[in-house]
DNA sequence: CTATACCCTG
DNA sequence: CAGGGTATAG
């Protein structure tokens, strides 16, 4: 238990507290040393007024009844989202540093809640800070993680290693500076309210990923200010969204449409294949503006060549783009967003009417064909079934998702489905298959493909089982047909007879896109196992080993079987072997009454309690993992009433008590016996809780919670509360024998 | 490199 | 509760 025994552990948590906390309490985050030593500098220059007094007496905590009382006061004022709030005096030292940034101008106007733009001005301010501390105290403030005088030295020492690092961040930053995210948030920050500084220059780097979320928890008021407005553009993004769906379905209903037409007039799909494309791509010529379209009547849009149809579909979904994305950029001009929609939209209900009746007529021939179709031999299916048929249902999925496709992405996928596949005759029957797979195949493994899946789209070439696609995108760029070489041999022929059970091939499909470079086996199984690791079964397993690449169910099995365990762990998986594999519903229950006696088990305790378990290393790290939950919940609780306790006007910690009815007990007692497996809670438990209710209590009234680490100092002393567990739990049985007590 | 802790998020 | 990210110790 490395935690909470040593001191080495201290100052070990006081880092990473300072990692992950830190954030959060960004102000706060100063280290009481460092707040005397800026006191110490502030007091020495004196050259600045009542307001930096302020801010002294709010970051030097506990260093005198001044600060305590100040804080207090604005404790109460900001009452119960303490919690939330990472300092009572935050937003006054905001706007302090807010005002130090506009007189240094240039990097400040950053935001520096974003870890895209913070750094630089991290940098600049952590250079100010080394080069000139004594100039310009207010340099300092940001990077408070540091005593900068004190170890000045140290950190020129470590200077190399952070110009390393910075070259990096400032790499990745360059990087990015052309994301979106970069001007919203640019444009954010004047209504976010001031700037957090950076808790400190080295952290910054490492939680450049987490700040960028970080200074909206801490500046929850602010948000609210601003949700109202969000939520409007939301909304109006969100109709815009509708809006655009409807376009494509008219357009898709145009597409069929313009399908139908030649396909009644020719014969040969090929033809039609390239004609197609021809109007797609005689876009670039322009024979066919909007306007031009947009005089036009209805008759005459019905007639109207269906090159052109495409055209003016075209044109129109890209204006509805158009529109969209200005709008996103200028919400407070309502009149320009409602002029072009609207219009639009008109335009768009007139040649959807007109598309309704040629399609009324064009899908009751195709439901004709369907059925021909089914009640036919695979092998003279005609062409016009798939080619309107496999759209559909690929829209369908598509259009679940509207974000997915830009409007100019959606273009080309109709360019796409409009060519009639010649292998599509092949998939006739397969469609319907294949695309339930693509609904259920994200479940699987959605995690670990949608890594592939922005790469698997750009070159869709790269798929070594373009057949298994398992996500909707993947669908619809898998229509090409280079894709389509193994999918038929490999699910309809190679293994016929796993398909209707749709999970085991899918679920091979997905584990296989998780690491497409390679077809091993043998090495596909060591990453899933590596990947999987965490996971467990709670049931018991069907225990027949079966080789990898024997058929894709067993190789599922195979790899499910081998998800929590290595090599060595595989052969010890024997069916029928004396212990069970994973941990049970019932495992967990019993841990958690454990947790009554124990809350810092070590993991031979673990081992010796859980004597039914077959452990490995999964194992373990699951049940450490559920203590660790646990803990989690149980701190959470007892800071949470512990503050409760303050705010109701509690005064000392011996006022508090935990008994069996109070809230607090009740709170733990739902959470680690539910069903009240113990009908008599441990008396010791209840005086532990109540220890850490006041250990609680009184870290937070002498104001030791603005200390990011402050909690470390109560895990120790509970850590040592643990007492022992009853022999009972040793017994796999223990839970029916406890309930017989 | 592994085990563990802590935090956050879903 | 699980998973992911990160940090640290051994």
């Amino acid at each position: 238990m490395p935690d909470h025994d040593s001191v080495a552990l201290l100052s070990r948590q006081t880092k990473r507290r300072r990692v992950d906390i830190g954030v959060k309490r960004t102000v706060g985050t100063a280290s009481v040393d460092f707040s005397r030593a800026k006191a110490t500098i502030f007091s020495a220059m004196n050259s600045h007024g009542a307001e930096q007094d302020v801010e002294c007496s709010m970051v030097q905590h506990g260093d005198g009844e001044k600060s305590n009382v100040l804080r207090k006061l604005l404790k109460r004022a900001n009452s119960y989202e303490d919690a939330m709030m990472p300092f009572p005096g935050a937003t006054i030292i905001s706007q302090l540093l807010k005002n130090n940034m506009i007189k240094n101008g240039g990097n400040e106007a950053t935001f520096p809640g974003s870890g895209l733009s913070s750094t630089g001005s991290e940098i600049h301010q952590e250079d100010a800070c080394s080069n000139s501390s004594r100039e310009s105290p207010q340099e300092c403030l940001s990077p408070f993680g540091r005593p900068a005088m004190s170890q000045f030295d140290i950190e020129r020492l470590s200077d190399e290693h952070l110009r390393a690092k910075r070259a990096r961040v400032e790499n990745i930053i360059r990087g990015m500076s052309h994301s979106p995210s970069v001007t919203m948030r640019a444009g954010e920050h004047d209504r976010e309210g001031p700037p957090q500084p950076p808790s400190s220059p080295r952290e910054s780097y490492r939680e450049n990923k987490r700040k960028q979320k970080l200074p909206q928890q801490q500046q929850q008021s602010f948000q609210q200010l601003v949700s109202a407005r969000k939520e409007q553009k939301h909304e109006e993004r969100r109709q815009l969204k509708l809006q655009l769906e409807d376009m494509q379905k008219q357009l898709r209903q145009l597409q069929e449409k313009f399908y139908q037409i030649y396909d009644s007039t020719d014969s040969e799909n090929d033809e039609d294949g390239n004609l197609s494309e021809g109007s797609v791509r005689s876009d670039g010529a322009g024979r066919q503006g909007p306007d031009t379209a947009a005089d036009r009547s209805d008759n005459e849009m019905s007639d109207m060549d269906p090159g052109h149809f495409l055209d003016r579909a075209r044109a129109l979904l890209q204006e509805q783009a158009a529109v969209g994305e200005g709008d996103k950029h200028k919400h407070e001009s309502s009149r320009g967003k409602a002029h072009g929609p609207t219009s639009m939209h008109a335009e768009g209900k007139q040649l959807a009417e007109t598309l309704k009746q040629e399609l009324n007529t064009a899908m009751s021939q195709v439901v004709d064909t369907v059925v021909k179709v089914f009640s036919k031999p695979p092998q003279p299916v005609p062409q016009v079934f798939p080619a309107i048929q496999m759209p559909q249902d690929r829209f369908a999925v598509n259009g679940e998702n509207p974000n997915f496709h830009t409007a100019n992405q959606r273009l080309q996928c109709f360019g796409d489905v409009i060519i009639p596949n010649p292998l599509d005759t092949f998939g006739s029957i397969q469609v319907s298959s294949t695309n339930d797979q693509t609904e259920a195949l994200p479940l699987v493994v959605r995690k670990n493909s949608s890594d592939h899946q922005s790469s698997s789209v750009a070159s869709h070439g790269g798929h070594h089982h373009p057949s298994l696609h398992p996500s909707p995108l993947s669908a619809t760029v898998g229509f090409s047909p280079p894709s389509f070489r193994h999918p038929f041999p490999l699910q309809l022929m190679g293994y016929p007879f796993q398909n209707p059970l749709g999970t085991p091939s899918s679920g091979y499909a997905g584990k296989d896109r998780s690491s497409p470079e390679s077809l091993d086996l043998s090495r596909e199984t060591t990453s899933l196992r590596t990947k999987m690791s965490s996971n467990h079964l709670n049931h018991h397993r069907s225990l027949s080993p079966s080789h990898p690449g024997s058929t894709t169910e067993g190789l599922s099995l195979s790899l499910i079987k081998s998800e929590c365990g290595d090599l060595q762990d595989m052969s010890d998986i024997s069916p029928y072997s004396g212990s069970t594999e994973g941990l049970s519903p019932n495992h967990l229950k019993k841990a958690k009454l454990m947790f009554f006696y124990a809350r810092y088990p070590s993991s031979n305790m673990l081992k010796m309690y859980f004597s039914d378990v077959k452990f490995n290393r999964c194992i373990t790290s699951q049940l450490i993992k559920w203590f660790s939950n646990f803990r989690e919940f149980y701190y959470i609780q007892m800071e949470k009433f512990a503050r409760q306790a303050i705010n109701d006007g509690v005064t000392g910690a011996e006022e508090m008590s935990v008994t069996r009815d109070c809230e607090l007990f009740r709170a733990l007692n739902m959470h680690y016996n539910k069903a009240n497996d113990f009908e008599q809670v441990p008396e010791r438990f209840l005086e532990v809780a109540q220890i850490t209710l006041r250990e609680f209590f009184n870290a937070i009234v002498a104001g030791k919670d603005v200390d990011p680490s402050w909690k470390k100092a109560i895990y120790k002393v509970i850590c040592k509360l643990d007492s022992e567990v009853p022999e009972v739990f040793k017994s796999p049985n223990c839970l029916q024998e406890l309930l017989h007590e």
